[in-house]
DNA sequence: TCACAAACTAACCGTTTGGTTAGTTATAAA
DNA sequence: TTTATAACTAACCAAACGGTTAGTTTGTGA
């Protein structure tokens, strides 16, 4: 009954993460939006209607992508070192070059204020609770220990991967690895 | 034989300083600028040549601000407990409300891409070289291990800091100590 | 095959951006 | 008191921003 769309929303969403991953929001105009995702701007509204909803879309692609080690960690055996292990997969996902891009979540929390858009809040914490409690959940199966060490643990840990996210972008894979075997070392 | 200026120019960038430290380079426009500082779009540019000369000032400015502590830990007696303690004055130190504006220098790290200019990552990049190697200073006038042990020591407090700085935008106070806490336990 | 609706192109919108400049005012040396 | 010069005000600039819309193309069900 109607004209067929020309272009795959998943493929060019991925297209528009990548570049938002790379600049970060604000940097990223609607102009470069239209080049890197190779539609016209009148598409980009109509299937997403604004910048702000490429963006959330473009989380939600960002948390598929990042479910892969995520779900390796849900998978390990619980203890200490399935976390680590977690941390140095996390490095490799975020590197590109020689210096990484960090993660997309922790890079929007740093670069957001506190009038930004509550729906990017919400997806924001929403996703650094989750991380949370998987550290959490890890900790607990096999520890006996008491439940306020295993929250300050988990909490410890939640503030360390924040850290190293955003570290990605400027230290070398050496300072950043030395950083998780001091992170681990008496955990 | 000319006007004089009607405002003093190490006032006004910090007043400057105070608006790019709780709302990023990017986000703080001229006309803000303007406003926040007293003063006209002309006086600014006379001043301090563009955007980024005032930047650049309010870097300096801000350096200053953060040698009252970083005083502190030079004056400290060496060891690891000087810099437990600068940590903590640190976190005092950014502390605006509920949550902190971070550090003026990390925020930054975190908002730049590697487009920027030059003369910013150049003193960003002499601002951390010169905490790390405080820290370095502070590290190995007491303890007599291993140069290369110390100096990872080293690089993971200074890795520990950077992520602190960003933490303390989101997390809360307590969260913060406890990460503190965590960091320093068996160095 | 034809008519309708969705997808396309591209010109356009008002606003804000960093930065400039013509013209006026104040000051201090001669 | 005159005059040279720096500091002021405010209007202005082109470019880029996110977003809209008139008009054309295309595919499909009737």
């Amino acid at each position: 009954m109607a004209r067929k769309k020309e272009y795959i929303e998943e493929e060019v969403i991925e297209k528009a993460m990548n570049l938002f991953w790379r600049n970060g929001y604000e940097t990223t105009s609607m102009h470069m939006l239209e080049k890197e995702m190779g539609i016209n701007k009148f598409s980009i509204y109509s299937s997403f209607g604004s910048k702000n909803g490429v963006f959330l879309e473009s989380l939600k692609c960002y948390k598929q992508k990042l479910n892969l080690i995520l779900q390796k960690l849900k998978d390990a055996p619980s203890g200490v070192a399935g976390i680590n292990q977690y941390f140095y997969d996390f490095i490799e996902f975020t590197r590109e070059t020689e210096f990484g891009k960090g993660c997309l979540v922790t890079n929007t929390a740093n670069e957001i204020g506190t009038d930004a858009d509550e729906n990017i809040k919400q997806v924001l914490t929403d996703f650094m609770d989750e991380v949370k409690q998987l550290f959490l959940n890890t900790l607990k199966v096999e520890e006996n220990e008491n439940t306020s060490v295993i929250e300050q643990q988990a909490d410890f840990l939640t503030i360390a991967m924040f850290g190293l996210s955003s570290a990605t972008r400027i230290f070398t894979n050496k300072q950043l690895e030395n950083y998780i075997e001091n992170v681990f070392k008496d955990l």
